[in-house]
DNA sequence: AGCACGCCGACT
DNA sequence: GTCGGCGTGCTC
C-alpha cells in the first residue's frame, strides 16, 4: 500500500540520469505498490515505458509528476536490505542502481519492454519506401524494430517520419514471463485393480499401445509424459485418447532444473570428526557466531590443516540454529570436489550458483532459495547476492583469490558485499585461506576481524622438500631446456618408480614469442601492443630439439595474440629491419610438453591450459584422467595449482617462478607467494616423500624463499613494511581511471584535461590524494583501441566518491567518443 | 541512453 | 524559403 506519490529508481537509465524520481500513483494501483516492487513508468519526452523499483511509498508532491502505468508482480520484490545494498553498490562502485539490481535478481525475472508499431488509420496513405514500411507494419502487428531493420535497413529514420506524419504510432508492451518449466504427469484415474483386469482380457483394446501404457502405469503408478514416450515409443495422441476415454488424467507440475542433481545423489552424510586443533578453531568460531552480532573472522590455516572440516562443522552449527549459509569459492570448475562434497553432504538444501548456468537454471535456483527450499548456497562471486533467508554465515574460501573482484560493471569485491550483508543480517563473515590477502590479514591484525589460526598439519600430511634452482646457472652450464638438471633427475626417478608429477608454468603456447635476430624486436600483434605467442599444431611425435627448433617450426605453427585472438603465420622477414632470421625465446606449455616427450621417450603426458580446456567439461576430464593414472605427467597453467588432491604425485615443478614477479603490479610478490605456496602444497599431499622444484632467475627473492618454507607470517611482516613505506593498500585505496578511444589524439586531449581537473578538485577537497598519469595501459592498444590510465592513491571516503562520480558524468558527456571506466581497488593494474 | 530543441548549410 | 545535419541539455 502506498500514498499518492512514490519515489522510484528507473532500471535502464545511464549513470548521468540515475537518481530517484517521483511519480504519482492512480487510486486503483495504490494497494499493489510496496517498497521494493517493480512498476512500469513513462519516462522521458517520449514517455517510453520503463521498469522501475519503488524505493519509497510516500513522497512530497511535485508538479508535473507523471502517473505510473502498472505494477509488476512475481519474484520481483526486493527487501529493504537489498534496496539498501543497491544504493551501497551505486556509491561504492559507481554503477547505476539498475546495474546493482541486475546483480541481485536474475535477468530472467526482469521484465522486458518491447516497442511495437501500429498503424493509426489516420491521414493519407504513404507511398514509396514509406508505403512499403507502412504495409509491413500493418500486416505484422507484432513486428519489432530489429525485424523491420532486417527488411529495410533505413527503417529507423523512415519510422520516425511515419510517426511524425501521424500514420503510425509507437506502442510499448511489457512482457511478464513465467520462466518456470513444467512437466506433465500422467496417472490412472480409475483404480489399479480394475484397470489391470481390463487390460488382462476383460476388455479388448484396439490399440496395443494403449494396453502397454496402462500396464506401465499400473506398475509404476505415476509417470511423466516424457517417460512414457521414451519407454514405449508412444505419442501424445495415445495419451490424448486414453484421457478422453477416462482412463488417465494429466497434471502439470513445476519442474526444477537442477544441474547438480547427480552430485546430490551420491549422498555422503558421515558426520564431521574434528582433530583437537580443528575443534579449537571451531569452538572459537562458534563463540563468535553466537554473539549474534555482525562479525568478521579470518580462518588462517596452513595447507593441510583441514580448514574444510572446520567450515563444514560451522555450517552444520548454523543450519541447526535455523539460519542460512552462503559459501563462496573462487571458481566452480576449479573446485568441483568442494562443490560435490557439499552437495553430497547437504543434499537438497544446497543450491549451486555459477556463471555458466543458463537463464532458466539461474531462475530456478533463485526461486528455490527465495522460497526457502535451499538454505545453503555455494557458488562463485555472484552467489554473494543469493536471497538466502535469515542469513547466518558467509564463507569466503581461498579469500585471497582475485576472482572475488568483479572486472565488469558493477566492479565490486565480494568481501565488501559480504560485509554489508553480514552487518544487516547479524551474520558471521568467515574468510578462509592458507595465504590470506595482505588486506585481510592486516585487518585481522588490527582487530577488525577475529583471527583464528590453524598452524599444524592434519594427519600424515607433511611439508615437501623444496629445491630452488637458479636457471641462470643452468644456462651458463649450457642447459637450454626448460628443465634444470635437478628437476630432470627427479622426474626421471618419479617416472621409473611409477609416480606422477605436475609441472606448472603460466604461459600457454609453444615459445612465448619470436624476435628478430639482428634488431631484437619481437613480432607484435597489429591490433594490440603485445608480442604474439607461438603455437605449434604439429603432432608431438615429430622430433624437435632445442637446436633444430627454429627450422622445423617455421614450417608449421602460427602466432597468436593472447589478448585479441589475432592469428598470423610466421613472418618471412622482420617488420622493422627486414632480416629473415628469428630467435625463439621462452617456452610455453606446448614446448614443455614437447621437450618432456623428447627427454623421457614416450612418457604419457596430459596438458591442462586454456587451449586444451576449450571444450566444456574437458577440464574435469583431464584431471579425472590424471587422477586415474592415465598419464604420468600433468603440465599446466594456473589451473593445476588449485586445491586438487593427487596422492600419487611426488614431484612438482614450477618452471618459471619469476614471470609473476615482474608484472609491474604492487601485489606481484603477494601473488607469487600465494601461488608458490599452493603449488608446493600439491607435492605435500603424498604419503611418499614429495619434492617441489622451483626454477627461477631470482633465487634470492623473498617471496620465493619464504614460500619454500611456507612461512606466511615472515612474508607478511616483510611485505606489509614495503606497503607502508610506499603507501600502497591496505594503507591507502587505489582508484584507477581507464580512458579508451580509437582516436589517439582525442584520447591524449581527454586524458590531459582529466588529470588537471582531478588535481584541482583534489586540492579543494583537502583530503590526502595524489593523482598519477595519464600513462599508457600495460597493453596500450587492444582491438584497435588505445587505452590510457590515471591512478589515484587516496583514502576513499564519500566526498572523494562524489568527486569521482561527478568526473565520470562530466567526461562521459563531454567526450562521447572516449569511453571511461573507474575501478576502485582493481584486481590488476 | 534517447529524444527534444536549436541554429547553420544545400536543396525544391 | 525548408529539409536535415548534429551540438547541447533534460529526463519525475
Amino acid at each position: 500500500m502506498c500514498k499518492d506519490y512514490i519515489r522510484v529508481h528507473i532500471l535502464d537509465v545511464p549513470y548521468q540520469a540515475d537518481w530517484e524520481y517521483t511519480y504519482s500513483v492512480p487510486e486503483e494501483l495504490r494497494q499493489d505498490v510496496e517498497i521494493g516492487t517493480a512498476v512500469v513508468v513513462p519516462f522521458g519526452k517520449a514517455n517510453r515505458k520503463n521498469t522501475a523499483i519503488v524505493v519509497a511509498t510516500e513522497a512530497e508532491e511535485i508538479t508535473g509528476a507523471k502517473p505510473i502505468c502498472s505494477v509488476l508482480s512475481g519474484y520481483f520484490k526486493l527487501s529493504q536490505e537489498m534496496l539498501e545494498l543497491c544504493s551501497f553498490m551505486k556509491l561504492h562502485t559507481l554503477c547505476t542502481f539498475g546495474e546493482a539490481v541486475k546483480c541481485i535478481i536474475p535477468s530472467a525475472i526482469v521484465t522486458k519492454t518491447k516497442e511495437l508499431f501500429r498503424v493509426t488509420g489516420n491521414g493519407r496513405m504513404p507511398d514509396g519506401e514509406l508505403g512499403y514500411l507502412y504495409e509491413l507494419i500493418e500486416n505484422n502487428p507484432n513486428i519489432t524494430l530489429e525485424k523491420l531493420k532486417q527488411q529495410e535497413p533505413n527503417a529507423q529514420a523512415l519510422i520516425q517520419r511515419l510517426i511524425r506524419m501521424g500514420a503510425v504510432k509507437k506502442e510499448t508492451v511489457v512482457e511478464e514471463k513465467d520462466k518456470s518449466k513444467y512437466e506433465t504427469l500422467v496417472s490412472l484415474c480409475q483404480d489399479k485393480e480394475s484397470v489391470a483386469r481390463q487390460i488382462n482380457g476383460e476388455k479388448s483394446f484396439k490399440s496395443k499401445m494403449h494396453v502397454e501404457i496402462l500396464r506401465l502405469l499400473c506398475e509404476k503408478g505415476i509417470l511423466s509424459d516424457k517417460e512414457i514416450y521414451q519407454e514405449l515409443g508412444a505419442s501424445k495422441a495415445h495419451l490424448d485418447a486414453l484421457e478422453k476415454k477416462g482412463y488417465i488424467e494429466r497434471t502439470k507440475r513445476e519442474l526444477s532444473r537442477d544441474p547438480y542433481l547427480s552430485a546430490k545423489m551420491q549422498k555422503n552424510d558421515s558426520p564431521v570428526v574434528l582433530s583437537p586443533l580443528q575443534s579449537e578453531a571451531f569452538e572459537s568460531l562458534k563463540e563468535l557466531y553466537y554473539t549474534r552480532e555482525p562479525r568478521g573472522a579470518l580462518l588462517y590455516g596452513v595447507t593441510g590443516s583441514g580448514k574444510t572440516s572446520v567450515i563444514k562443522k560451522m555450517i552444520d552449527e548454523v543450519i541447526s540454529d535455523g539460519r542460512g549459509v552462503i559459501i563462496l569459492v573462487p571458481e566452480i570448475s576449479l573446485t568441483p570436489q568442494t562443490v560435490s562434497t557439499f552437495c553430497g553432504y547437504y543434499g537438497d538444501k544446497v543450491a549451486v550458483i555459477h556463471s555458466s548456468l543458463s537463464r532458466g537454471e539461474r531462475f530456478d535456483t533463485y526461486k528455490k532459495i527465495f522460497d526457502g527450499e535451499a538454505t545453503i548456497v555455494i557458488g562463485t562471486r555472484s552467489a554473494i547476492f543469493a536471497p538466502v533467508k535469515n542469513l547466518g554465515l558467509i564463507v569466503i574460501d581461498e579469500e585471497q583469490e582475485h576472482t572475488y573482484k568483479s572486472d565488469t560493471n558493477p566492479k565490486y569485491l565480494a568481501h565488501d558485499i559480504a560485509r554489508f550483508r553480514a552487518s544487516r543480517s547479524r551474520a558471521l563473515m568467515l574468510l578462509a585461506s592458507a595465504t590470506p590477502s595482505l588486506n585481510s590479514y592486516f585487518k585481522a591484525r588490527e582487530g577488525k576481524y577475529a583471527l583464528v589460526k590453524m598452524m599444524s598439519r592434519y594427519g600424515e600430511a607433511t611439508l615437501p622438500e623444496v629445491v630452488i634452482t637458479d636457471m641462470r646457472k643452468e644456462k651458463a652450464k649450457g642447459n637450454m631446456s626448460p628443465f634444470s638438471d635437478k628437476l630432470a633427475h627427479l622426474l626421471d626417478n618419479a617416472f621409473k618408480n611409477d609416480k606422477q608429477s605436475i609441472l606448472f608454468l603460466n604461459r600457454r603456447g609453444y615459445h612465448s614469442s619470436i624476435s628478430c635476430q639482428s634488431c631484437g624486436k619481437a613480432v607484435e600483434c597489429p591490433n594490440c601492443s603485445v608480442a604474439m605467442t607461438y603455437h605449434s599444431y604439429r603432432k608431438i611425435d615429430e622430433s624437435i630439439t632445442s637446436d633444430n627448433a627454429g627450422e622445423v617450426m617455421s614450417k608449421s605453427g602460427i602466432l597468436r595474440c593472447h589478448y585479441c585472438g589475432y592469428k598470423s603465420k610466421l613472418p618471412s622477414k622482420c617488420n622493422s629491419c627486414g632480416d629473415t632470421e628469428f630467435d625463439y625465446v621462452g617456452f610455453g606449455t606446448q614446448r614443455v610438453e614437447q621437450e618432456l616427450d623428447n627427454l623421457f621417450d614416450g612418457v604419457s603426458i596430459l596438458r591442462l591450459d586454456a587451449d586444451t580446456t576449450g571444450r566444456k567439461s574437458s577440464y574435469e576430464q583431464i584431471l579425472g584422467d590424471f587422477r586415474d593414472k592415465k598419464a604420468k605427467a600433468l603440465i599446466g597453467t594456473q589451473m593445476v595449482t588449485k586445491g586438487h588432491n593427487f596422492p600419487q604425485v611426488t614431484v612438482v615443478g614450477v618452471l618459471m617462478a619469476d614471470t609473476m614477479l615482474y608484472t609491474g603490479d604492487y601485489r606481484a610478490s603477494e601473488r607469487t607467494f600465494s601461488m608458490l605456496t599452493q603449488v608446493i602444497g600439491r607435492a605435500g599431499r603424498a604419503k611418499d616423500h614429495g619434492v617441489a622444484v622451483i626454477q627461477t632467475n631470482s633465487p634470492n627473492d623473498q617471496a620465493i624463499l619464504l614460500s619454500a618454507k611456507q612461512d606466511y607470517d615472515s612474508f607478511y611482516e616483510n611485505e606489509i613494511l614495503i606497503r607502508k613505506a610506499y603507501d600502497f593498500p591496505p594503507f591507502c585505496d587505489i582508484a584507477m581511471i581507464t580512458l579508451s578511444a580509437t582516436d589517439e589524439a582525442l584520447l591524449d586531449k581527454a586524458g590531459g584535461e582529466l588529470i588537471k581537473d582531478l588535481e584541482r578538485e583534489i586540492n579543494q577537497l583537502n583530503t590526502r590524494a595524489i593523482a598519477y598519469g595519464p600513462f599508457e595501459a600495460p597493453v596500450y592498444k587492444t582491438q584497435g583501441r588505445y587505452r590510457k590510465r590515471i591512478i589515484i592513491k587516496c583514502k576513499l571516503n564519500n566526498k572523494l566518491r562524489a568527486l569521482f562520480s561527478q568526473i565520470y558524468i562530466n567526461y562521459m558527456k563531454k567526450y562521447d567518443k572516449v569511453s571511461l571506466s573507474i575501478d576502485f581497488n582493481p584486481s590488476s593494474t
